[in-house]
DNA sequence: CGGAATCCTCTCTGATACTG
DNA sequence: CAGTATCAGAGAGGATTCCG
């Protein structure tokens, strides 16, 4: 067996991180929250809008065809008039809930000791290039 | 109460959502690997370069950086000639490692089913041959 | 060794308007 | 109601070069 002292090879990437691949499923703007609004059961289009504040149609029918091609939501159509369609998560999706909630409740967490972090972060690296001492703004 | 049937406002929001916030810290592309280079103590700049594969000095430092402003990692400087610069979590940042490592699995658990599930999607879509997809394993 | 500065590309996202 | 189409802007990410 090599006894070297050094020679490592490259053992972290990208294609073999199980995260990383998560983080192509879930790392878009709106997945987890149109997730969310799917962790109750099954629900309709235009509810999701309403209720995800902010999401554009555009970017809920997005997010949501997306969903539906990793096989994490279904969509369930009534051809009424005018149409209804309702979206829930599959059973895989489900699954993915779990690890998200946890996530979610680091950030409850911890969320307010990263934005004192970067605040004392900036102040510390001054970004301010002539006020030596205090704030002059403005 | 309300006890009203309907009117139901948003209540899913960027703003309110622990998971959002922990994406805007750890959903860039080299954030996990790089923080996994960590995971077993003071590492050198140098080395999580060589270990994670395919990441450039610019992306390193910045994403260090970044982990750095946000208090999950922290900077060991050595004033020798040359530099010796050393890495290393944060016992906020070791309280990450957790989640991450739960959504690391589900990945590998479950990955493989979501590139099945893109399989059939596109073949059942199949918009003539428009495959010009996403390759991602090699 | 451990960066910083510059340039450039490509993806994500948003606004707006139209449709079955 | 549940989308689609199009255009434009911002920013993440990459390649290269230079520096203490």
């Amino acid at each position: 067996m090599p006894s070297s002292s050094k020679a490592r090879k490259p053992d972290i990437s990208l294609s073999n991180c199980g995260y990383s691949k998560v983080l192509d499923i879930i790392s878009n703007k709106w997945t987890a929250l149109v997730i969310y609004a799917m962790e109750n059961g099954k629900i309709r289009y235009g509810e999701v809008l309403r209720r995800v504040e902010g999401i554009s149609k555009k970017m809920l029918t997005q997010t949501v065809r997306k969903l539906e091609r990793d096989g994490l939501v279904q969509r369930h159509i009534t051809p009424t008039v005018p149409p209804s369609v309702e979206y829930s998560l599959t059973p895989l999706g489900e699954t993915l809930l779990q690890p998200m909630k946890e996530l979610r409740q680091w950030g409850r967490v911890n969320y307010d000791q990263v934005v004192e972090s970067r605040a004392s972060y900036d102040s510390a690296y001054a970004t301010d290039s002539r006020g030596a001492d205090s704030m002059n703004e403005i």
